[in-house]
DNA sequence: AGTATATTTTAAGAAAGTCTTAAGGCTGTA
DNA sequence: TACAGCCTTAAGACTTTCTTAAAATATACT
């Protein structure tokens, strides 16, 4: 899931930014309401956080033109002001929700969630065969024997169980996992999967992550 | 956690109890405005979730009212249309969250998840494994002697208990523990969580605190 | 107020763990 | 069989965490 945060106060989107990773989302910044606009509409995005106040556009500006242009990205704004007026202009202008300034990183976790599960069907646990994978407790299980994973091992065994059945690609798991948007020639994927298979104790039996030449991978039933 | 319900809908209202009670809240449910406002009133509810369209009196009559006794208690609205109008309504009536029929019980039970957090966490001892600890008596204790921890040492141990099971994530430390809403890049976390592995005399037996490399810590069970 | 004591934070090197690269072997498909 | 794509391995770069000690801050006592 990638996420845009438009805010020009570099301490709180750098926090967001951190806080949003930890859970595994893919997070861009955009430090002004123009280039916000430009990041937005490129399409690449699932959700926008969107500040009030901001230099060259505003937000509520920002809102309007993107929503002129059919785009139906969820988007979450930050009010500074804990004035009523604003979360109404907000609304009007096509947010789908708002969280007053200052506020807790739980409550916009949870807002982000809200915005992005209709989507997504983000649950906290994900299972494929006799493995369960519990993003909640960062923790994956096989035949109820925890399995210790790396970071980077997580987050590709997340994204392949959250699209169980369906094909992964190469270009999208190196988007989502590794957050590369260029071309990219490189074996990583490779040496992910293949300890991934080795430390889920995967075989021609068990091949719940199968290989599909010349696309990616696919995590699947069997 | 008490939860009022004010609905006309048996359908809805059956629904939204049970589904609440299965997450272990206490729901009662007033059919009509005038009820609704009454039993709301007991101030035996930590939580309301309203509808819009009430025979008797209508939601927002009923919030007015309700606000003007000064009652603080979380409100939900739930709207039936789609118009931003009574949205907007709602909030300047005093709603703190309003919520869209049609709408799927996940989304409402995070948001009654979120109005219920600031006053939850009242409980007063956690165990995890020979350790307990007492927030009233602000005492740690392990197998029976106590142990003498600082003011952070104990809030650093408190949050992570209450969080047994979970994976804390070091943005959620700072904030939760330091009380720190921006980025802040500092090594405090470590430092106490060396300092609270001696005193409670931990080691790789009895790693009751795990870290969890690039993510936090966690508190389990062993 | 001044001193002693305890707590909290910073900083920095050591240790541990993770990520990436690259190279050679293997395998399915044309 | 030839070739492209995939698998496997291991080394070294890199990152994160641990540990220690000292500096800064807060608290208590005379």
């Amino acid at each position: 899931m990638r996420i845009l945060i438009v805010e020009d106060e570099i301490g709180i989107s750098g926090f967001l930014k951190q806080g949003l990773e930890e859970e595994s989302y893919a997070v861009d910044i955009a430090s002004n309401g123009r280039e916000g606009l430009d990041m937005a509409l490129s399409g690449d995005y699932d959700l926008l956080l969107l500040d009030w106040m901001l230099p060259g556009m505003s937000g509520i500006e920002l809102l309007r033109q993107f929503r002129k242009s059919d785009m139906e990205t969820p988007v979450i704004f930050l009010t500074a002001k804990d004035t009523l007026d604003e979360t109404i202009f907000g609304l009007q202008a096509g947010a789908n929700d708002y969280i007053k300034k200052p506020f807790h990183f739980e409550e916009l976790l949870e807002r982000v969630k809200v915005q992005l599960r209709p989507k997504s069907g983000e649950h906290a646990e994900f299972t494929l065969g006799p493995i369960t994978l519990n993003t909640r407790k960062h923790q994956v299980m096989k035949n109820g024997k925890e399995i210790k994973l790396t970071q980077k091992e997580f987050a590709l065994l997340e994204f392949l169980m959250r699209n169980k059945g369906n094909v992964c690609r190469r270009t999208r798991i190196i988007e989502s996992v590794w957050d590369i948007h260029f071309e990219y020639n490189t074996g990583v994927i490779d040496v992910y999967i293949n300890a991934l298979r080795k430390k889920l104790g995967l075989n021609e039996k068990e091949n719940y992550i199968q290989t599909v030449r010349g696309v990616g991978y696919i995590a699947r039933e069997i």
